[in-house]
DNA sequence: CTGAAAGCGCTTACAG
DNA sequence: CTGAAAGCGCTTACAG
């Protein structure tokens, strides 16, 4: 056994250098079958000094089962993934299940080239995740012989899916700044078409109605997801009679740029106004003259439970379809 | 075959079909052997008539190779591996090689799981990748029995690793700088105990060196990697005789601060000082005011070279070890 | 309590 | 030009 030749230990080494068959062998260390304690005990002892390791593959091919599975994304910049793909990863390898990675784009030829790899190499079930909660990706997965979960999306009607519960999120930061004694709210937030910005924007809007707080006309403002979007909608606010003292914004970066106009305008945060964001994007979030308060999405744990409904499914239970609303948490910081 | 028991089509079924034996079917299908063109055609279209596909973990149990890498990385919400993961799996997915993700956070154990748990599973190499360059993964790689490849980070002397050229990159920075007729140059970068601060640092010695520009005690500020860092800096330079007019920073969070204290200043960026960040981190370099000229390492390209790397050792190839730098680009925005 | 045999789905010498 | 046999490294009925 030189080192340039390594030739990995097999079960038949084990079962001969422990003087029993190599079914015998198997069922030892699978704590299977029939047999003295003493034997079993031998053989697994014999199987760890010889550094014995099975070999998935001929393992898998026999059991049908690979503990492998696909994670298809179309978010290679993003930060939204990575927290998502981690914790899936985590909640995966204790089950001993492995996670191929497939960043598809939106190439829909490069999704299917990454999705008959998963199949040819035996997946037991794929997580799809994405950029966006409401644009599905380039490739049709609901007629796979393999289970599938969606993670930060949605999928077919009959298909398990696992998103933030946005609409929760959005009610504790408002009634976070209804508790804060702010009286007059606005909402600054992304491009109307998301759904996200429906969801947000609705639980603004029903919480103060609940609240019966005075609405006008412009306390919601739809915009881009930036910071300069943030800046535009300050002057906007700032240019009008009776400014808000409370600002809900529908990410991070507006709120960003909302705190920034207002330092510029000698507005002071959180004194004359206070300002809530969406996404504890932590780098920036933390660093905000105050730090920022915001919703934190739990994409980490929401990883960790698409990895685990998604084992669930491959062990045969069955799991009640449909969009699964996991909840948000507020992390108060200084604005 | 009903849709409770998907029953997928093997060889067996295709040589059933094609009137020819399992091994003139695999041979027809993997273009070895010898047989009439016709046979060779017929079989191929039965095969495709039957949607057979190969099942990829028979496959490997024979040929010793699994088609698969294991991707290592300890930044789980960092901004530079996903770029890298990104390429790996991009340069991967046309030679057929799919990437295991493995999460390992710096746990010794959780990485030990899963560098066994990819062993078992038979890759055919590995790829290291982190969050910094001069911080190795907790896990020793050394003697594995397959090729390692490190990528953004550094192994072993005898080992194979891709880096960004942090020197060329700061070098490009800081003649840029001076291209623009700047003549009091400073550097504000992160803690000094990072090799890439040391590298950029020395590369903005060098050049000034060589440019035989003036220099005074205070040109180099070390400090965190923060916006806040970035303000302070400002502070202590403009309440200094002479501040400088050019600001090359270690990274785009230190260049925001930067920019951001200068504004609040009214010193006008780039009129009165130019400022040049390294990361290219577009979701801030493009918001910032003005947008941020800075280095970008093209990490995909790196993920992409490194996935091509392993192939290749994989594939018997003898690469030179050692540490392969990969050139930066200047990116040239507004500052 | 233990082992011989068959088989998972392929490929690869080897024979004819 | 094609096929029978052996084998990759395991597990799982089945016999004894």
């Amino acid at each position: 056994m030189s080192l340039g030749s390594v030739t990995r230990v097999t079960i038949l080494d084990v079962a001969a250098a422990a003087n029993v068959s190599k079914a015998t062998a198997s069922k030892a260390l699978n704590d299977t079958g029939r047999m003295s304690a003493d034997t079993r005990a031998r053989i697994r002892r014999v199987a760890q000094e010889l550094g014995f390791r099975p070999n998935a593959l001929a393992r898998s091919l026999v059991s049908k089962r690979s503990f492998t599975v696909g994670l298809l994304t179309n978010d290679t910049y993003g930060r939204f993934t990575l927290p998502v793909m981690a914790g899936i990863s985590e909640g995966l390898i204790d089950h001993g299940v492995s996670v191929f990675l497939c960043a598809i784009e939106d190439n829909p030829d490069l999704a299917n080239l990454h999705v008959e790899a998963m199949l040819d190499k035996q997946v037991d079930g794929i997580i799809a995740t994405g950029r966006r909660v409401d644009r599905p990706l380039p490739v049709d997965l609901s007629h796979l012989p393999i289970p599938v979960v969606y993670a930060l999306m949605t999928g077919p009607a009959d298909a398990v899916a696992l998103v933030p519960d946005d609409r929760q999120g959005a009610c504790d930061a408002v009634n976070y700044l209804i508790a804060k004694g702010r009286k007059r709210l606005v909402h600054v937030t992304g491009p109307g078409h998301f759904k996200v910005v429906v969801e947000r924007l609705e639980a603004f809007r029903d919480v103060l109605e609940t609240a019966a707080m005075s609405m006008s006309e412009t306390q919601i403002l739809t915009g881009a997801w930036s910071e300069q979007w943030g800046r535009e909608a300050v002057e906007k606010l700032w240019s009008q009679d009776n400014p808000p003292d409370g600002i809900f914004c529908g990410n991070d970066q507006i709120a960003r740029g909302v705190i920034d106009a207002l330092r510029e305008k000698n507005v002071r945060v959180p004194d004359d106004v206070s300002v809530v964001g969406f996404d504890n994007w932590e780098i920036v979030a933390e660093q905000t003259l105050p730090p920022l308060t915001t919703v934190d999405m739990n994409l980490k744990e929401l990883g960790r439970q698409a990895g685990q409904a998604l084992v669930r499914l491959v062990n045969g239970e069955v799991l009640e379809p449909g969009i699964v609303k996991l909840p948000c948490t507020l992390v108060v910081r200084g604005s």
